[in-house]
DNA sequence: CTACCATTCAAACGTTCGTTTGATTTCCTC
DNA sequence: GAGGAAATCAAACGAACGTTTGAATGGTAG
């Protein structure tokens, strides 16, 4: 075999993964056209469904990519924390989920950032294929962080836990998802200062406070 | 004038809204056709070009619908608040914020239930136009609302103030869209107990909480 | 060189989309 | 009851959609 100029393996796969990511973020899933797609790609039309097999079959291929590592990272961060010491505050554990999540911000050059916000996106995904592809590749994660959570809280409600964990994902969702509403609120640009470690310090501050917060007397009642 | 049986002045208007606000909820904006909406709504094909003109502006009426009264309802609120104590707590202007919100979905019966998970998807819409849409109806609750927090919490650096702003947003848009991911982490059904009046609580503890969260040291150096 | 498999390509497939048209019906006014 | 605007209707419009096809092209192994 003689030498020859790199080709990996499957460039148009990556090429059209690419594109996918940042025009699935910038127009939505149906919004995308295969047309508009594999132009942006500089890949034929037909390429999509040669590699993939359909539209659907690459938006799985979109989330599975950068998804998969990340919860793997997400357990592993857990899994470590809990080696660790035996009984890790909700902060830590806070930290150990949000840390692969802004590792893909900070990956600027991986387009990593394109899918954080499309990721954001899907949480309220109206397709509800989409959204049940996303919750499967989720459910081993949260199970587990919902059980370290139960481990750190033990005198909250499951209840009230269950409800607080979903106000967390929601703020990450919508802090990875949503740029326009902070530009909204305050007239700044957003994106001059988009600093993974101060925003992780920032989320983990509120995220933390939120979870710990008291327990009102209604809520202890109802539980 | 004779007697007749009281018919709506837009009946057929409504009919539209109505099956619009559901059918964009389930489906999303571009995933909703017309005929399947119209028929929905058993009205006429054409009925939504003639009354709103296009599907966009039917998109516009939809929201315009809702969210017009509801930030009338937050700036009404929060006047409200400030007429009677000079120096109104966070938690009391977040709870001004979260009432106008909470009153449509406990309005099962006009369809607001419909309109809050519509609303919580549209938070990160594809859409760019649909975006800024949205955004400026919010403007002018959005913009009294951050002065009465910064007058509320006088010590805090102001970007501060606006990241935690816009993670409050966040675990709004997201508590009142998502359904999905509570199941995921409890297995429980969260509609049977959705308890406007609970979630009310839990949510203001939360956010309360995560608002009055104590500055880092690495924050405040950055501020 | 030849045969072969994977890939790329231009072209067309049938379907569905949002919108428009022009006739018809409904309902109120005079 | 006649006139007329408002509303509804069936039908069709051109455009864009995701997908399929069958031929052309590329590189590799025998």
């Amino acid at each position: 075999m003689t030498l020859r100029a790199v080709k990996p393996q499957h460039e148009t796969r990556t090429r059209i993964l690419d594109a996918a990511e940042e025009l699935f973020m910038q127009h939505g899933f149906e919004g995308t056209s295969m047309r508009l797609l594999t132009a942006k790609a500089g890949v034929n039309l037909a390429a999509v469904n040669y590699h993939f097999g359909s539209k659907h079959a690459l938006v799985e291929a979109v989330f599975r990519r950068r998804l998969d590592p990340m919860n793997i990272s997400r357990i592993a961060e857990l899994d470590k924390l809990e080696a660790e010491q035996r009984s890790p505050t909700p902060e830590a554990i806070i930290r150990a989920f949000i840390t692969p999540g802004l590792r893909l911000v900070e990956d600027a050059k991986s387009g990593g950032r394109n899918f954080t916000r499309l990721l954001g996106r899907t949480y309220s995904e109206p397709n509800k294929a989409v959204r049940q592809l996303i919750g499967q590749m989720y459910a081993p994660a949260m199970q587990r962080y919902k059980a370290a959570l139960e481990r750190a809280l033990p005198q909250m409600p499951r209840d009230e836990l269950v409800w607080r964990m979903h106000f967390m994902f929601g703020t990450i969702a919508y802090t990875l998802a949503a740029t326009d509403t902070v530009q909204l609120i305050a007239g700044c640009k957003p994106e001059d200062r988009y600093d993974a470690g101060l925003l992780e310090e920032r989320l983990t501050a509120f995220l933390a406070a939120g979870l710990n917060a008291p327990l009102k007397s209604s809520i202890k009642k109802a539980a």
